[in-house]
DNA sequence: TAAAAAATACCGTTATCGCGGTATGGGAAT
DNA sequence: ATTCCCATACCGCGATAACGGTATTTTTTA
């Protein structure tokens, strides 16, 4: 600690990381971050095999930026192993893959960031100050396509015509409630409840409890 | 279009709205909006339904700024709206809400952008510009949310030790199949069923069916 | 205001489920 | 080689669910 303290004047330089296989790039990129005030890139790596073997024997970067296209063991698989040895790393993606598949595996991954490597240098700089800062720096093409996602996921309300009061019921019934226990939350007849379900049953075109809960969530309803 | 193109030297001033109910923040934000080079804030509302009945009728803005909490019709109703008439207009929510669930739902319904109202001048006034360039901006608090929510898209095959005939019979379960049907489908007995059962539940800590199903789907076993 | 729809309630029968057991053969681990 | 786990099978009891009705009240809509 003291020696790295008199070796530089800077009391709070960042550590930065980089996993990237292309050499002559990496050499660019460790120059750009060196340049950059407050931080520095004390490794960086050919693949994520070394960086891994390296985290476990000393201290650890804040944020490592990352390529997906390595050799041995790809990023998005590199994301996971890091993770699980140290959580707290901001991993931001600097890839030339744009497809959406990349980006969701990526983010759901733990993916802090995402950015193309046609990036200005002063984004990729930013990006890694947005990191940082806790949040999640994407390429502008990215953010796109992360915004598709969203509107992907939340399709279709396909309710049936259920009533609302089918929906509470259906509700319930997700959380594990027989009827009766139903009955008592609703604060209604035992029978009352069967007969929602008979009609719920009819509407979804299902004939059991078990029918109508996958129904609910294989298509989101509720 | 000819007396707009007279009325100001610029001929590629962006068209911004404003729908807040606040007045005070309102006649902020438009001072704030005109005041940044290449926009204009053309109009500006007290509810979704007012700046609907606008869309109507005039040329559309490419912007609009759109606060949650609004007297009528709120913002997330106010997004599938306005996207069913112009489904080009980039919806940029502007809110003091940050909780999970609004953040998803705004970015499910086709927002392309999410800030908070705490957010610096420029700030806000960048990511206009930022969707106007067809990406995401976001406060930093709600980039994380982002990641948060992506994290837990695709999270854990916790699989409570399940073993792979158990996994077999949670799956036919999950289609409705009762027991006998189940054991019918894989040639085995009603009683072994009952079996597999039994301890899949214990496995997962339920005592139902239904219970199960729910487990299933809402942790990603399978 | 009349008609339609939703929410409520009840009954009886039969089927299915949940849970307490016990037990056995085969394979994997040690 | 022996223990442990998995998949298999069986039993009985009481609880719960499913299905077929009928029917009243409240709310919504035409």
């Amino acid at each position: 600690m003291i020696t790295s303290k008199t070796k530089n004047n800077a009391t709070a330089l960042r550590n930065i990381w980089l996993i990237e296989d292309n050499a002559h790039f990496r050499r660019t990129m460790q120059w750009l971050i060196n340049r950059a005030p407050g931080m520095q890139c004390t490794h960086s790596f050919e693949s994520c095999e070394d960086a891994l073997a390296k985290l476990e024997e000393e201290e650890l970067p804040e944020v490592i930026l990352l390529d997906i296209n390595l050799p041995g063991m790809n990023g998005i698989q590199g994301i996971e192993k890091i993770k699980l040895i140290s959580p707290d790393i901001y991993i931001v993606i600097l890839t030339v893959y744009d497809d959406n598949d990349k980006v969701f595996d990526a983010l759901c991954a733990g993916a802090s960031g995402y950015l193309l490597k046609d990036s200005a240098p002063e984004k990729i700089i930013d990006s890694i100050e947005e990191a940082l800062a806790g949040g999640a720096p994407m390429s502008i093409q990215i953010a796109h396509k992360v915004l598709e996602i969203f509107s992907q996921l939340k399709p279709k309300k396909s309710d049936y015509g259920l009533t609302s009061r089918e929906k509470e019921l259906l509700q319930l019934m997700t959380a594990g409630l027989s009827r009766q226990q139903i009955a008592d939350k609703l604060f209604i007849s035992f029978h009352t409840v069967t007969t929602h379900l008979k009609n719920i049953y009819s509407k979804l075109h299902v004939n059991s409890k078990s029918g109508a809960i996958s129904k609910v969530y294989k298509e989101n309803i509720l």
